[in-house]
DNA sequence: CGAACGCTGACGTGGCGTGATAGTAA
DNA sequence: ATTACTATCACGCCACGTCAGCGTTC
């Protein structure tokens, strides 16, 4: 498939897929002319380029990973340096979800205090409303906090 | 405590601090002469912006959070909208816990795929090692396709 | 009183793109 | 006629880094 194809099929832009390309990311054959040729790997590769922007993965760790098998000049020794990396890469994504899940309970912890304003007609800070049950929820909830401040 | 002694504590930058400070996210107060005065809460908030930049969510989401709720005259009307931010943001963050984790699934997939290579003497490449296992990976898993391209 | 620390304000930087334009080729 | 190519330059956003020059604290 051409780019233009690639690009309805992934929602990436043209510019995109070619900064890809310059860092080797994606690389596509050329047709005799110099058209790209990108085949199912290349789109696959390319909605996993989504993802790995949707968690923030920069682009260079990517280019790493892509660029690393090339360097070696035996399957034993690529094999290790590319397996370094890529446990690198799912240690980091282990630790995200974890710190997500985690912070994640401690919002849902302070919303539930601070749905305990319904119907409160308090002006909402910790002088005019000195009873708020959100003035101890500040005191052990970061958020809640933030919140309060 | 003054900036100095926040920087120790949180391992944040004074930069970083009196950044968050104009968005409103940390609020310290003042001496006589104008320096800063964090409390115990504006250290938890500190902290937990280590949190939410480890997991990039952009500043503005967390000082719209941070301010929501003194643009509200009543309780009542802030627990409504503080509410639903906070719902957003646990969203987002179950999305990112998600997805990290079934990215995280298929590297290790793949990692496991490269470690068959170890021992192999061929330069690693679908043409150089026709029969190598990762020429089959390559075809279903995003991330063999990514290294083998 | 002086060294260390803190303040404001303004400008610079790096990552990650976006967009525009120009001219050519498929 | 449409699509794709190279190349280049500019622009923009975000989250800071850095520096100058001056005030505060111990």
């Amino acid at each position: 498939m051409k780019i233009g194809e690639l690009v309805q099929a992934t929602g990436l832009t043209e510019r995109m897929l070619r900064h890809y390309e310059q860092l080797g990311i994606i690389t596509p054959s050329r047709s005799e002319g110099g058209t790209r040729q990108y085949d199912e790997e290349d789109l696959a590769v390319a909605q996993l380029m989504r993802q790995l922007r949707a968690l923030d993965i920069p682009l260079e760790t990517v280019a790493e990973i892509a660029q690393e098998r090339s360097k070696h000049s035996t399957g034993n020794s690529s094999c290790l340096s590319v397996g370094a990396l890529l446990e690198d890469l799912a240690e980091q994504l282990s630790q995200k979800a974890e710190r997500a899940l985690s912070l994640r309970r401690i919002i849902m912890d302070a919303e539930k205090s601070v749905q305990e304003c319904k119907g409160c007609e308090n002006l909402p800070s910790s002088k005019t409303c000195p009873d708020c049950p959100m003035n101890r929820m500040a005191e052990d909830n970061p958020v809640a906090a933030l919140i309060w401040g």
